[in-house]
DNA sequence: ATAGGGTTAG
């Protein structure tokens, strides 16, 4: 006898009928029975309908709650049971038309627990043309959480989940996805997926995969983006998407999390998210966490052989079999590969040591640098000023190239082309292009830009015009950076007309391009122009000639200016306000938006007109276009206040309060040491004061840091670096040569800080028992505008110090006594931990210097005569 | 779906 209890509200009614099913008044599926099949009492009754179809609603009672009883299906005849079960089914399907899915679940728990042996035959007899509709319905209603949730319980009873949906249902599937991500849901968009990919839904098909990556990644949602991922074998080429796209964005700690839950996923090392998630750690500027996960990838598996061999060590035998596989695990999976070792080397570029160690380690574990690794050796010697370990490395790789075991490509010589540029070695530039071009390797724009900078670095606009039309009849376009990169070798040459009749003629499209030409010899009137007699013999094609080529070729090339382009052309626009401020709209009518370079260049223009209140004005006004001034826009301001009115200190330091109190904080270059070392100039008052500071300051600091912090490398690069660089190459304590400083291209601030620091060297080895042997000579090159400015600076702190200087000008007599003894090489090896055997660097890397240089010159007895007074002040004090 | 090079501010 098979009982139906059906509990409506508190009132019980037991039909003893097997018909139920045709009694619809009874068995009303729209209503809410919930179904149980163990213990009636415990269910809580309490639970509405999750769906009501709209239909009815008005016409039927409100639901009411019940709960429905299916006793065991126990009857041994098969007939009836079969029957049985088939109005089970059909109740069922009806359920699932009505978007009850929860109850069309408990139906089947009912039948599970029943202990009939045929579920699939229930799965069969299921009306999947209702249960169709239903599932419909659900999805186009957008539950599609429901919808999953009901399709669970199919595979138990046999059926093939994916089979019953069609194109429309696929489509409408499709689209609730779709929403669900586009409503921002993921988390339930994953489930829904996760669920889906197990009754083997083509996933990849239902929404484009890397959309569905951007969005995980757009809404920081990494482990998310990694669950996704796995639903989409092979899932590692992905993961290594996600974590570079968390790189991308900057947010490193996403791009960790979602490594971390990659490699929980995968079995075994995978190297292409180990280098990715390196170059994340670079991107995001923490090279130490690059290390470190380096490290600990290098060397896991090394640690755990070592426990594996204490845990086994009276068994020989295991021992063995350990360390063979130990040894299976280091050669197939746990080595790191090339790719990891370029990234690791690559992100931590800026530390030369660093990486020198790393490939070091590269080479023990027998790995082969290929071209990649030395591109990036040279672009660490770049970083570092260490044109002569590029050298040695060029020297290297070419020995390489020629017994076939590398192929110098494009970025090798670009490179090195830009050591060389940086180092103003633009002669031996050009030298690397020919070798270039006679390894059969084609100059790109960046090489070409490389080059062009390379003449710039040394004030050469002639021959970067030159090579500008070199490359175009090489057929090279230009693109924006590179016609920028001309300009501003114009702008480095103060050569600023000819950079905006540049600028017209590719503007114009090449009609204004006479001006170019014409314009050319009113060059030569300006006072801006420099003296270029002492290149002019180098300049062996009349610019005119070039001129027109230029013409033709350069308006067959879109013009494209940037925003850096016209900050070039702001610096160019010297202490003109009105022709600046005519530049910044000109930018915005192209819908170019000024960046904080711009402001501050402009803030530079003010301080140069004079106008203390204009740069003020434009810190102000940062803040309105939505750029928050930085560092530099403060120091430029400051910089400006102090230097424009100098006897009002104290604006400037309520500039300096300004820029902490919004947690900006002051580096190297602005601090109230530099606040009163920009005052120097005009104001005697704190020179005596200052100088020691400043001396004393600059050497604890580059004691307490070490060079290796690459933390600070950026401020080493700044002024720090190069006054060590100097201080390291001329005065070692041992340093039996002769005191040449040479300050060529440095500014006056910087020049100053040399020579200050240069003083507090010689004082120190005075001090500790060195004596003075030589004369001080400061090498000041050639005659430009700002060379004479530097010149001017140094001479009048040397003076305010007591010291006796004299001017050598090139060829005097005075210039051929000196010229014996300081023929002193610049060349910065004194740091190198890069074997000369490793690397051979041939004829030890000659900087030529031209013979015509300005020089200044102090005797070494006014240098005593300085050190006794000095050290006499110093008693006094103290 | 994999790396590496060029311009601008103190």
């Amino acid at each position: 006898m098979r009982n139906l209890v059906i509990i409506t509200g508190s009132s019980t009614s037991i039909v003893a009928s097997s018909r139920y099913h045709h009694q619809h008044h009874l068995f009303n599926p729209k209503q809410s029975p919930i179904f149980s099949l163990s213990n009636p009492i415990s269910v809580s009754l309490s639970k509405p309908p999750s769906t009501t179809p709209p239909s009815c609603s008005s016409s039927c009672p409100p639901p009411s709650t019940s709960l429905l009883l299916i006793p065991p299906l126990l009857d041994p005849n098969g007939d009836s049971l079969s029957d049985e079960l088939g109005s089970y089914a059909e109740y069922a399907s009806k359920l699932v038309e009505y978007g009850r899915f929860e109850d069309f679940g408990m139906v089947v728990k009912s039948v599970l627990g029943s202990g009939v042996g045929g579920v699939s035959d229930f799965g069969r007899l299921l009306n999947f043309g209702i249960v169709m509709r239903g599932i419909r319905k659900g999805l186009r209603e957008g539950s599609i959480t429901g919808v999953v949730e009901l399709l669970r319980w199919f595979p138990q009873l046999g059926i093939d989940v994916l089979g019953l949906f069609d194109g429309s249902a696929m489509e409408l599937v499709k689209r609730e996805c779709l929403r669900l991500v586009n409503s921002g849901n993921l988390e339930e968009a994953v489930e829904v997926m996760e669920a889906l990919s197990g009754f083997q839904f083509p996933i990849r098909g239902l929404i484009k995969p890397s959309d569905m990556i951007r969005v995980c990644v757009d809404k920081r949602h990494p482990i998310l983006a990694v669950r996704y991922a796995c639903l989409l074998p092979p899932a590692d080429i992905l993961f290594c998407t996600i974590i570079r796209e968390f790189g991308k964005r900057r947010d490193l700690v996403s791009a960790l999390k979602a490594f971390e839950a990659s490699k929980r996923k995968m079995n075994g090392h995978n190297m292409y998210a180990y280098r990715t998630i390196i170059d994340a750690c670079g991107l995001c500027g923490d090279c130490f966490r690059s290390r470190s996960i380096f490290e600990l990838q290098a060397w896991n598996s090394k640690w755990d052989f070592v426990g594996y061999l204490n845990k086994y060590k009276h068994s020989a035998e295991c021992c063995r079999r350990w360390f063979g596989e130990f040894i299976d695990l280091l050669i197939q999976k746990v080595t790191p590969n090339i790719y990891v070792f370029n990234s690791l080397m690559n992100v931590n570029a800026h530390d030369l040591t660093y990486i020198m160690d790393v490939y070091k380690q590269m080479q023990s574990l027998g790995i082969e640098a290929d071209m990649t690794s030395y591109n990036i050796l040279l672009k660490a010697c770049c970083l570092s000023g260490r044109v002569d370990l590029a050298q040695g490395i060029y020297t290297e790789i070419r020995r390489l190239d020629s017994i076939g075991a590398l192929k110098m490509d494009v970025f090798t010589y670009s490179t090195i082309i830009k050591a060389f540029a940086d180092a103003k070695l633009w002669n031996m530039a050009i030298k690397i292009k020919e070798d270039m071009l006679s390894a059969g390797v084609k100059p790109n724009t960046v090489t070409w830009s490389a080059l062009i900078s390379a003449c710039a670095n040394a004030g050469l606009v002639d021959q970067a015009t030159q090579l500008f039309d070199e490359m175009l009849i090489a057929g090279c376009e230009p693109n924006s950076q590179c016609f920028n990169t001309l300009l501003h070798a114009c702008v480095e040459a103060c050569q600023y007309d000819r950079a905006f009749r540049l600028f017209n003629t590719w503007k114009s499209g090449g009609s204004a391009g006479a001006a170019e030409n014409s314009g050319h010899d009113r060059d030569a009137n300006l006072s801006v122009e420099p003296t270029e007699a002492d290149e002019s013999s180098s300049t062996s094609t009349p610019y005119c000639a070039t001129a027109s080529h230029q013409l033709r070729l350069a308006t067959s090339v879109p013009f494209r200016p940037c925003t850096a382009t016209y900050n070039i052309l702001l610096k160019a626009c010297g202490a003109d306000l009105f022709r600046a401020q005519a530049l910044i709209d000109e930018m915005r009518k192209l819908g170019l938006s000024p960046n904080h370079i711009s402001w501050s260049i402009l803030m530079n223009i003010c301080g140069r007109a004079g106008n203390v209140q204009g740069a003020l004005q434009i810190l102000k006004s940062m803040s309105h276009c939505r750029i928050r001034p930085d560092v530099i826009a403060y120091t430029t301001a400051i910089k400006v206040e102090v230097c424009v009115e100098n006897k009002n200190l104290g604006s400037a330091f309520s500039l300096f309060a300004e820029m902490k109190k919004f947690r900006i904080k002051p580096n190297l270059v602005c601090s109230t040491r530099s606040i009163y070392f920009w005052s120097y100039k005009a104001n005697d008052y704190y020179l005596k004061l200052l100088i020691e500071e400043w001396c004393e300051g600059i050497v604890q600091n580059s004691n307490q840091e070490g060079l290796s912090n690459s933390r600070n490398m950026a401020d080493i690069r700044g002024l720090r670096g190069l006054l060590l660089e100097r201080l390291a190459t001329h005065l070692q304590k041992n340093a039996s040569e002769s005191l040449a400083v040479d300050i060529q291209g440095l500014t006056e601030v910087e020049a100053r800080l040399v020579v200050l620091g240069v003083l507090r060297m010689i004082k120190e080895n005075h001090n500790s028992g060195h004596p003075i042997r030589d004369d001080l000579i400061i090498i000041l090159g050639v005659t430009k505008v700002e060379e004479c400015m530097v010149k001017n600076a140094v001479t009048k702190l040397l003076k305010d110090l007591g010291l006796e200087v004299t001017a050598i000008q090139p060829g005097g007599i005075a210039d051929r006594k000196i010229n014996g003894e300081s023929a002193a090489n610049t060349s910065l090896d004194s740091k190198s931990n890069f074997r000369s055997t490793e690397f051979p660097t041939g004829s030890s890397a000659p900087t030529r210097r031209p013979a015509s240089l300005q020089r200044l010159w102090v005797t070494k007895e006014s240098l005593h005569h300085w050190l006794y007074k000095k050290l006499g002040t110093n008693s006094n004090c103290t």
